[in-house]
DNA sequence: GCGGACTGCTTACCT
DNA sequence: ACAGGTAAGCAGTCCGCG
């Protein structure tokens, strides 16, 4: 063992392999975690050990910075429920002679849809493939298939995962601390509870709800005011020697050397691992200061030392382990002849996981698109470690020519600890931000950091559901059984090939005005979810009295008897981020750590929320309803339209709208409170001041506007110069203008100010003409979703341009890559911006270009594009 | 054989 | 594996045109 690597290991407190030769280390590493006493530990995770056949949790204990494994001792099994009483399933022989069978129970769960107790029968099995999950003969499968004739027949709640189902039942709180003792677990709550004093200002602001309600919002409480302790990682990369074919190394053949492997660790390690090869030169590359490095001649050796790493760490930070690092690492040692149970790494189909440790891959999490909308604000734009690095930590990777292979050692160096560097700070910036947020999930949506970082946000509503029937002993239904009762929808979407109508949005008033102001529903679905009681249950309840409580535009109705679950659930998440945690985090008489906290929390809130009414359009998702989404879009429809008609009544001119806003011309105050009253009371709905423009710019297109502050900061929406694929030299010219705009204070400085934008116009225009662009300024920048080959019904512009590569080259652009192109005179009118040249350029396309995207706001101003145009043409004469 | 009207595909955006 | 609505540009098809 190197001394450096002692000196590390000093820092993990425990040894990484197990005495020589005594047992694998896998099955050491379960001993080494075991412990019957922790006074704080953090409960991130849970699996299923099959050796073992129990659930599993893994605890993160702050001051030893270590993961300690608890099994179940509680007796919980693995089982489905049906409605076949025990006597007739005794007479299905296949079930009966299912060696994972344990037994059968006779149970109560409350039907949803009836809102009544009923008796089922509950079927317990020795392990969770038993009940669902093998290729043939599991139980889900040999019921429905003994009585294919019973149309009455039902299997429920077979397709949980067993630790979820374990969770659930156990009312389990994924990210919160626990005590251990004599081998069972507490849950600290009590140690946590919110101050008294900030638990009265809660109460207080929710005084005037239901007690059901109010429950909920404690609950939610608990959860969100505990603090996230300081979490130990490290951040890991590896480089893999391409050697003949320039192609992306295989994870699961491993066929080529790993070269480098580099780590970045939350107690300020860095260190490299090389592999000395033969003819690569030293290099002069320029390590940080105070980085570790060490050469190793065998191959092994090097694995050998990231194996403990793996295996001694409670927290792994990859970008794409999952899919290659850490796979790799994992075929790789085992080609190299280590023994599958001395490797740490625990390989699913498409997770990566550790036996010891956690791993959490950021490139899954960074890829899902709410939290790149809701939590980052799009700050990003592609998912490569490149984009998202460089956009949120302002620093990229390190960039060389020519092959990986053919780097000098300490510039491979140099490279490979950078990507760690980058994955570190992704995990860490912001004071660790998005792990924070991840457990915030995880504590919400009932579910294992690993999951949570993995899975998209209807898996998480999903999650948070299913543990919700489970404590309030609700039959979870499956989704074929809600299909059937509240069937599909009836409204005429606007959009070819979707189920139903959606939002609608204003026809603009085109021109500049002066004096906006814009109102907006807070939170428009998820307040109507709320006040319409809307569930998956609820909605076309079975009583005849409910019938006549309709859904405005379509022949929904919903319950007035029974409080829908989701409508508590998601009412009382979104009234405590807009009551609390939203205001709270602007409030300076709280500590500057608790308002970070608390933003933190609003942001996870805000990504759940916005897609809680999406995921009941969403055919996979568990509690699909198509008639809950329709009729949420459709009350958000009624909402709009009517405080639109009112509007007009109170004598107010609405220039535009979209979905849940309104943008009004230079209304009086009273105006907009007598608006603001009139939707409270007829509406239910909160109507706010979302934002003030000293003026708007709008054309006859939708979805399209420039509105500028009272300070000269401008919104622009929608309009092509602020596109990702619109050329540089048009966005340069474009926020040119919109510069211009921004200084505008009053009606009579448009005139001066017109006068310039037709400069601007004028002059890229006569740039262009005069080829002074170059051919970087003049490409598109279009992103490839799907790989080359999947373009078959036609052949947009950049795969064109991407065809005419030699194969080799094709290859390597596949799904996600970033395409530059330029447009040119010759077939096929389109050629890849670093080969072509700029005689090549078709002047009259981009000219095009210049129209379009000026026209949008030059139609507001009435100005002719033409005209502009005509006088430089006059001009170029002279 | 060619051009205009049309539909469909694709990307990027808005709420 | 949240949803639907809009803009823009191009690909591909159909039809008329003696």
């Amino acid at each position: 063992m190197s001394e450096s690597l002692d000196t590390y290991l000093r820092k993990t407190e425990h040894e990484t392999s197990p005495p020589q030769g005594k047992q694998s280390r896998r099955e050491w590493i379960k001993e080494k975690s075991l412990t019957d006493k922790l006074s704080r530990a953090y409960l991130l995770s849970a699996t299923y050990d099959g050796a073992r056949a129990s659930a599993v949790l893994k605890f993160y204990e702050p001051s030893a910075g270590r993961i300690y494994h608890w099994y179940d001792n509680t007796g919980h099994k693995p089982y489905c429920l049906t409605s076949l009483p025990p006597e007739e399933l005794k007479k299905i022989p296949k079930l009966m002679d299912n060696e994972g069978l344990d037994h059968f129970e006779r149970v109560e769960k409350i039907d949803p849809f009836e809102n009544r107790a009923n008796q089922v029968t509950k079927i317990v099995a020795h392990d969770p493939l038993s009940i669902g999950g093998k290729p043939t003969g599991s139980i889900r499968d040999i019921i429905p298939y003994a009585r294919p004739d019973d149309p009455a027949l039902k299997v429920w709640e077979a397709d949980i995962k067993y630790y979820e189902s374990f969770i659930y039942d156990q009312g389990i709180e994924m990210g919160m601390p626990y005590r251990l003792e004599g081998g069972k677990i507490f849950s600290l709550e009590d140690a946590d509870k919110p101050s008294g004093r900030l638990a009265g200002q809660i109460e207080e602001i929710f005084a005037a709800e239901t007690s059901e309600f109010r429950n909920y919002i404690r609950k939610w409480v608990h959860l969100l005011e505990c603090p996230v302790p300081a979490l130990k990682f490290v951040a890991l990369d590896i480089e893999v020697d391409p050697s003949e074919e320039a192609r992306i190394p295989d994870p699961t053949e491993a066929m080529q050397t790993v070269t480098c492997v580099s780590w970045v660790t939350s107690d300020g390690l860095k260190r490299v691992v090389l592999l000395r090869r033969e003819g690569v030169e030293e290099g002069e590359g320029k390590l940080p200061e105070g980085t570790q490095i060490k050469y190793y001649d065998d191959e092994v050796e090097l694995l050998s030392e990231v194996l403990d790493i793996l295996a001694s760490y409670p927290l792994v930070v990859t970008f794409n382990g999952d899919q290659f690092d850490l796979r790799y690492i994992s075929h790789r040692a085992q080609r190299l002849g280590i023994q599958r149970d001395d490797i740490p790494i625990e390989m699913g189909r498409e997770f990566t996981l550790l036996t010891y440790g956690i791993h959490l891959d950021l490139y899954r999490l960074f890829f899902n698109r709410s939290l790149q909308v809701y939590a980052f604000d799009q700050k990003y734009r592609e998912n490569t470690l490149e984009a998202v690095a460089s956009a949120i930590l302002g620093r990229g990777k390190i960039k060389f020519d020519g092959s990986i292979s053919q780097l000098p050692y300490t510039e491979l160096a140099v490279y490979c600890l950078r990507d760690s560097e980058l994955t570190y700070g992704l995990a860490a910036y912001d004071d660790h931000l998005t792990l924070k947020l991840t457990i915030v999930l995880a504590r919400l949506a009932k579910m294992p950091v690993e999951d949570v970082i993995r899975q998209g946000v209807s898996n998480w509503i999903r999650s948070m559901m299913y543990a919700e029937h489970r404590q309030r002993n609700i039959l979870i239904p499956t989704s074929k059984e809600i299909l059937e009762r509240k069937g599909e929808t009836g409204t005429h979407a606007m959009i070819k090939g979707k189920k139903y109508r959606g939002a609608v949005v204003i026809e603009p008033t085109p021109g500049v005005n002066f004096n906006i102001i814009v109102l907006d529903f807070s939170s428009l679905y998820p307040s109507i979810i709320k006040h319409w009681n809307l569930s998956y249950e609820t909605i076309r309840c079975p009583h005849e009295e409910c019938r006549e409580n309709r859904i405005p535009e379509t022949s929904h109705w919903v319950c007035r008897k029974q409080q829908g679950i989701t409508s508590l659930l998601i009412g009382s998440l979104k009234d405590l981020r807009v009551k609390w945690y939203k205001v709270k985090s602007k409030d300076e008489t709280f500590p500057k750590e608790t308002r970070s906290w608390y933003s933190i929390v609003q942001r996870t809130l805000k990504v759940l929320l916005n897609a809680s009414y999406g995921v009941f359009g969403a055919e996979h998702f568990g509690l699909y309803c198509p008639p809950v989404a329709e009729a949420t879009a459709s009350i958000g429809r009624y909402d709009i339209t009517s405080t639109i008609k009112k509007a007009q009544e109170l004598g107010i001119s609405v220039i535009y709208g979209d979905t849940d806003s309104v943008f009004l011309k230079s209304p009086s105050d009273k105006q907009i409170q007598q608006l603001i009253d009139w939707t409270k009371e007829a509406l239910g709905m909160d109507l706010d001041v979302d934002k003030v423009y000293r003026y708007a710019v709008f054309s006859t297109r939708k979805k399209n506007y420039i509105g500028v502050y009272p300070n000269g900061n401008v919104d622009i929406k929608g309009l092509t110069g602020k596109k990702r694929n619109t050329p540089e030299f048009l966005k340069a010219a474009f926020n040119e203008m919109i510069g211009t705009l921004s200084e505008v204070k009053s009606e009579n400085e448009f005139f001066e100010a017109k006068g310039r934008i037709k400069g601007i116009v004028k002059d890229c225009y006569t740039k262009l003409k005069r080829h002074e662009y170059s051919l970087e300024e003049l490409a598109f920048t279009v992103v490839m979703s799907k790989a080359i080959s999947s373009y078959d019904k036609t052949t947009p512009q950049h795969v064109k341009a991407v065809k005419v590569l030699p194969d080799e080259e094709q290859r390597r652009v596949g799904a996600g890559s970033v395409i530059q192109y330029v447009k040119t005179k010759r077939e096929p009118g389109v050629k890849l911006a670093a080969t072509a040249s700029p005689d090549e350029i078709d002047v009259g396309k981009y000219v095009e270009h210049i129209q379009t995207t000026f026209k949008q706001v030059l139609d507001a101003l009435d100005i002719s594009f033409n005209e502009i145009i005509g006088i430089s043409k006059l001009e170029s004469f002279i």
